[in-house]
DNA sequence: GCGGGGCCTATACGTGCGGATAGGTCCGCT
DNA sequence: AGCGGACCTATCCGCACGTATAGGCCCCGC
């Protein structure tokens, strides 16, 4: 089973390759960057392992040029893993999506099912999670402004949005209003389906 | 590698057996049903495979009784897919959702995978088909009344959908009225939320 | 202290929306 | 031929919504 792993950072290429050489059946060439992997993919691999974040790469531009450059199944190795990413390099058929995270023996399991031509993903990455931080854009609404939003999102009028909160509807309007704003929405519609689709409900 | 598979089709547990003999490590132990499975299980297994829809089962109270006899890791196994039941059942922690249209090299890759102690779900299964039936609710909307919903679920106003569909705005607020009846909607915002939760767009 | 931001309220205006009613054209089914 | 369903249009009404303007409150930071 011959793997070429590309991981600019030395102490990550040398333990997982550390790793694999344990396994009796695995060979292993690690290299720094995306230019030395695509200079030695044509020795022939099972499977090619990118970092997601090294030199050359550029986003998942560098996914296709490897698979430009091979026939063999490819898959990415992130750090800093975001979920976002991982869909969009299963899309663009990589045949895995490796978080660092992972445990070492975990690790070498997967390698090995990606090698047997299996396409992988963490299932906790991938079903859990699909958003983490308050997002940015929820930092810049009030608190007011999300109790609003709710009732939005929940196809409510504005008296009946001033009501649950104890406000008058005349406030609950200006409510609406900035937040339409601040959500880039025209009306109260766009406004609840951009916030159920940046995930704030 | 020893492996518990219960399936009450006698040809699937046959073929699956005759598969994981062929690897030289498997042993694997097929029974008919859930409680043959649970008499047999103390023996000792690497891996429970229950199929899903098996006497005994009763949906995923199959797995908790399972889990609850065996230290083993156990997964479930299925025919008629449906990925919401493979998410249930990832949630209640078992090690895996194996859908029979998987071809037989890949279905032993992923036992083996999951004797090994990983987590396994088919990356397609999991991202791709959130739904995929027409939904009994789209067959009961008519052409026009989809149409107006879509420009409804962009946030537009009766008179950009009309503008966009070329009609008048009058016929389009009547095309809103009876979708949202159809929809159980309240209003316009509530149809959009509606048909976006029902996959329709 | 004074400004500014978040908040609540008020009045007012134009438009959009939701609903009812009523008329019409097609087309397929019986 | 008749009926019903999907479709389009029209007029009318009342309320909701979106917007603007303006005043007041509290609290924090400069």
């Amino acid at each position: 089973m011959k793997v070429l792993l590309a991981d600019d950072h030395e102490l990550v290429r040398d333990s997982i390759t550390a790793f694999l050489a344990q396994q009796s059946d695995f060979e292993v060439v690690a290299v720094g960057d995306l230019h030395e992997a695509l200079d030695r993919v044509s020795e022939g691999f099972d499977l090619v392992l990118l970092d997601y974040n090294m030199p050359g790469m550029d986003g998942l531009a560098g996914l296709a040029r490897m698979q430009e450059a091979t026939d063999a199944p490819v898959a990415i190795l992130s750090g800093s893993a975001d979920r976002e990413v991982a869909q969009q390099a299963l899309d663009r058929k990589a045949v895995g999506f490796v978080p660092k995270t992972m445990g070492a023996k975990s690790l070498v399991n997967a390698i090995r099912f990606m090698a047997e031509g299996e396409v992988y993903a963490p299932v906790k990455f991938m079903t859990e999670a699909p958003e983490s931080e308050p997002s940015a854009l929820a930092r810049s609404l009030t608190q007011r402004e999300m109790q609003v939003l709710d009732g939005l999102c929940r196809g409510l009028s504005n008296k009946e949005i001033a009501r649950e909160i104890d406000l008058q509807e005349v406030t609950v309007k200006l409510h609406v209003k900035t937040a339409c704003r601040k959500l880039g929405a025209k009306n109260r519609t766009q406004a609840a389906l951009s916030a159920k689709a940046a995930g704030l409900f």
